[in-house]
DNA sequence: TTGACATATAAGCGAGTGCTTATATACTTC
DNA sequence: GAAGTATATAAGCACTCGCTTATATGTCAA
């Protein structure tokens, strides 16, 4: 069995740490190393959520020496967005309600 | 032991079930029974899916009768959507990575 | 090649998840 | 009250999670 067969994007950003490590590439890639020392966990650990991360399509990697890159790749964040964004007018939109009611077909 | 301390929304909502349930109850408030038919599982299933929906704070609920009416309360999700959103602008903005790159300070 | 460093994988463990069936609780009707 | 309906909780089970330590793999430098 794949080690975490192709995980689902809100599962992976389920866990606090993956959204903390996702919220530091953000600013700038880093090394495995440079994301250890922000964390109190060990190196397996952070390796760990990074495949988590990375089998979701939400970062991406490349050799540098012997460092390992990691990068953001935020576009699968979309589905999370668009799915919240879904729910965004409940709080942003005074006449949201209003308007939803009207959009029913029977008014 | 409390069944389902104090549960954190994105953990919530990582169940495709439970975002599920969310988006039915976000066209109309709705009973377990309403409810239990939209799903292929168990009426216990449903109902420990909406505990966790309870205990995050996404849903509501009162009697009715004998039913037990489940209604959707949407701001927390708001934590969910200002996440995303923070990454938004890396897929619709065109400018957001040169914005970004001088916003630094040492630009 | 050898040794040091950087990262990934393996194995194991306790806790949590998502379901099930069985049972308890709450309400309504008779 | 008793019986029926609606929902919640309990207990159990297989599986997954998030971590650990130990080890394997990859890269550089001498």
């Amino acid at each position: 069995m794949p080690p975490a067969a192709s995980k689902d994007v809100f599962r992976a950003v389920a866990d606090p740490t993956r959204r903390r490590i996702l919220d530091l590439l953000a600013e700038s890639e880093q090394s495995v190393g440079e994301l250890v020392l922000r964390f109190s966990m060990s190196q397996p650990a952070i390796s760990q959520h990074l495949r988590v991360l990375y089998d979701a399509g939400l970062v991406g990697r490349h050799r540098e020496g012997r460092l390992k890159k990691y990068r953001l790749r935020p576009e699968r964040l979309r589905r999370v967005h668009d799915w919240s964004a879904h729910y965004a007018h409940f709080w942003t939109d005074k006449l949201g309600a209003l308007g939803r009611y009207l959009d029913k077909p029977d008014h």
